[in-house]
DNA sequence: GTAATTCTGGTAATTAAATGCTCAAATGTA
DNA sequence: TACATTTGAGCATTTAATTACCAGAATTAC
């Protein structure tokens, strides 16, 4: 069974773990992020340290430390986490990137940026407070 | 730039390739195929092998020898060679694979499975003759 | 001030895809 | 028949992305 759209773990972790710290009052750790979204406190790790640099979260260490939204959560949109992640989200027509095409018309016609578009569009109207 | 659909240049060369061969009225091979999709011959020879092994393709070896149709090309669509080479298209709500979901709404909703469907559609609708 | 906790950041290991290599088998041509 | 061409198949190598690990620095609690 393949997968059209897949998202990556790292994505999925910056993703749900912003929620699950938006909705504590007090910082959330690594290792609570990890367990809850069943995955690594490695990974987990390296992902909010990138959420940290890029101003979405703010870290404590030492006892009782964590992470804590920088933002408001109204103010944090599906789409600028996951580009934080993924880089920037291609329109492409052609979803293979060769220096030329042998058709007249692409086989993917317009199918794949109208897709992508519309999976852009859906991040960018979802924002962290809706899932507090 | 990160891509949201991307296609394995495997099924790249399933559907571009099948389309190559059916244009020519002699069989095309492997040097042709890799040549005018810009990919490599080695990575050509596989693909066109598993077309052979399920019944889209013959195959002639000698000199003048090459891959041609074994079907109509109307009766090959997209999805018939995306899935030889994927494997059987899954619509899931969730692009993760996870035991467990600590949210009670999922964060992609019926986005994820929506936007497959299309993709499927638009696969299942595409047939090799569309594009001769 | 000591110890426990937690984040930080560099490096290593893993994985999957793509590519490369080689020899064998088949086939047409001279 | 001999030879050049082409596919078939297995295995090794390369590459890029992801994931995992570990020692170090910061901070809090006692």
């Amino acid at each position: 069974m393949s997968k059209v759209f897949s998202l990556s773990e790292a994505a999925s972790i910056a993703l749900h773990g912003i929620i699950l710290i938006a909705r504590e009052k007090e910082g959330l750790n690594v290792i609570k992020i990890a367990e809850r979204t069943s995955t690594s406190k490695h990974h987990v790790a390296k992902v909010m340290q990138r959420l940290v640099k890029a101003g979405y979260l703010t870290s404590q260490r030492g006892p009782s430390g964590g992470f804590s939204l920088k933002k408001k959560a109204e103010d944090i949109s599906f789409l600028e986490l996951y580009e934080v992640i993924e880089g920037a989200i291609e329109i492409s027509t052609c979803p293979m990137d060769k220096p030329i095409c042998p058709f007249d018309k692409c086989i993917f016609k317009n199918v794949t940026s109208k897709l992508t578009l519309e999976f852009k569009n859906y991040l960018q109207e979802q924002t962290v407070d809706l899932y507090l």
